[in-house]
RNA sequence: GGAGAGGUGGCAGAGUGGUCGAAUGCGGCGGUCUCGAAAACCGUUAUGCCCGCAAGGGCAUCGAGAGUUCGAAUCUCUCCUUCUCCGCCA
């Protein structure tokens, strides 16, 4: 959500964002709307004004014992009107919250012009050498066809017992899983210094709200009715809203957290995009980094945050690159994002496995996070962010077909090893 | 799932219709005293919004929302939540 204030200071700034971002263009309404607000809000403090005034006064005349029954009557009629300007001022300001919640964050200077996907800047690209064949095709079994051979993961079975999209880890393809998010896990929380939680794994509707998550994807997210309760489609959600309607201190920030979750996407309208196996599916694990960080440090906090990202697949030995991702491309909430994406090399394809993106105060004014520069300075929003430190569905991809050898077995990277009893799957 | 008791400022805890944004204590901040510190004493100590260049003024907030009333922390209803007991259970 942006500040209010910053919509009536800077139009012309918040219209080019909607723009690219391709978001409804309702500042016009907002504007206007923000206009009636304030004119009515001025109009009922007045008569609350005058009514807490006269209350005094009945209050007196009363313990004097003189008759108010004339006061009462004109403040009778006062008391309507403030409810009926009062009633109109609630419904002018949920209109009006719907509208703003539906702004997306402005962009950081940083971020390249693009319309779409296409815009998106390569930044950068890592491999454990800087021989070329790394990032050709190879030939050899597709991570499907692997899956099958080595009786990783049972896709048929997750469809039967669930639904399309739900895999079923088996035997080493489930130990292989648990490695990776334990050796993750153990990366962030003892190398990186960050805190390790585990979240839970359904959350309320406030919960997405804070994270924009609600209302403009709720049609993404799964929902248990009964209970009120949605299915978390990333563990940013549960960490990001620890600290909602909280005030932190300085010297608490930066705050880190890591955190494992089960995700949920409902993945709706995407049917037959990249759908085979682990490329698109409804149930995958992420570890999750999470940042509450000084404005003035954010910055700072997202470089390392995607550089935290980056170490892993470094350790795993995993060709990636890191894009830029442009206006056009850049999420909602998001004020800069960077995407780290995998080469899977019988794919023939970079996959992405991480976004790290800074949301500035976006999240932190929905959510209503803060913090005190000192015990007697007012409240300022933090900037959060966050980033993948990696979702395991994709890596796995990338890692099994890279990881293939010419004889058709698949060698565990040595990052695994402390965390396996196998150190081939043949 | 059933029964009962609660939710008040950073914390503890008073307050059952009118001078209550809220006693008191603790904590925090500033000061006096002191070589310094402690103690003691004095002062101060919430957030959001609206108007205003500012100084300042106003409105709202006692778990959340709705209602009764001229007026609600206080009365009514709904919801959330915490605790205790019973039942069920990994």
């Amino acid at each position: 959500m942006l500040d209010i204030k910053l919509i009536r200071e800077n139009p012309d700034l918040v219209r080019k964002t909607i723009a690219i971002k391709h978001g409804d263009d309702v500042l016009d309404q907002v504007l206007e709307q923000d206009l009636s607000r304030r004119a009515i809000i001025q109009r009922v403090e007045v008569l609350k004004n005058k009514r807490n005034t006269v209350s005094d006064e009945v209050a007196r005349l009363k313990r004097a014992k003189q008759p108010a029954d004339d006061v009462i009557a004109e403040m009778k009629i006062v008391s309507d009107e403030i409810a009926t300007l009062d009633a109109k001022l609630r419904e002018l300001e949920l209109t009006l919250g719907t509208l703003v919640d539906s702004i997306p964050n402005t962009l950081h200077s940083s971020v390249p012009d693009g319309a779409d996907a296409a815009g998106n800047q390569e930044v950068k690209r890592w491999a454990p050498s800087s021989e070329a064949h790394w990032y050709e095709k190879k030939e050899g079994l597709d991570h499907l066809a692997l899956a099958e051979k080595y009786q990783l993961f049972d896709f048929k079975r997750g469809a039967k017992i669930a639904a399309a999209g739900f895999p079923v880890y088996m035997g080493r393809g489930a130990a292989l899983e648990r490695a990776l998010i334990n050796f993750m896990l153990d990366t962030h929380a003892h190398i990186h210094g960050y805190e390790e939680v585990l979240p839970p794994f359904f959350v309320n509707a406030e919960s997405l709200r804070g994270t924009g998550n609600l209302p403009k994807f709720g049609d993404q997210v799964y929902y248990m009715p009964e209970d009120k309760l949605y299915a978390i489609p990333t563990a940013e959600v549960p960490i990001t809203n620890l600290y909602r309607d909280e005030v932190l201190t300085r010297s608490q920030l930066p705050l880190k957290y890591c955190g494992y979750s089960a995700c949920f996407r409902r993945e709706a309208g995407s049917y037959g995009k990249d759908t085979r196996g682990f490329l698109r599916v409804h149930e995958f694990n992420k570890v999750e980094l999470v940042k509450f960080a000084h404005p003035e440090t954010s910055w700072e906090e997202h470089e390392a945050l995607t550089r935290d990202a980056e170490r892993i697949l470094e350790l795993l030995e995993i060709p990636y690159r890191r894009l830029l991702l442009c206006s056009g491309d850049t999420s909602f909430s998001s004020a800069k994002t960077y995407d780290l994406e995998v080469w899977a090399s019988v794919e023939g394809k970079w996959l992405e496995a991480s976004s790290c993106s800074n949301f500035e105060s976006f999240q932190a004014r929905r959510a209503n996070i803060r913090f005190r520069e000192d015990p007697k300075s007012k409240p300022e929003f933090v900037h959060t962010l966050n980033g993948s430190g990696l979702a395991t569905s994709r890596l796995m991809v990338a890692l099994l077909e890279n990881y293939q050898q010419p004889d058709g077995t698949i060698k565990m990277p040595a990052a695994l090893q402390p965390y396996l009893r196998f150190s081939v799957i043949e």
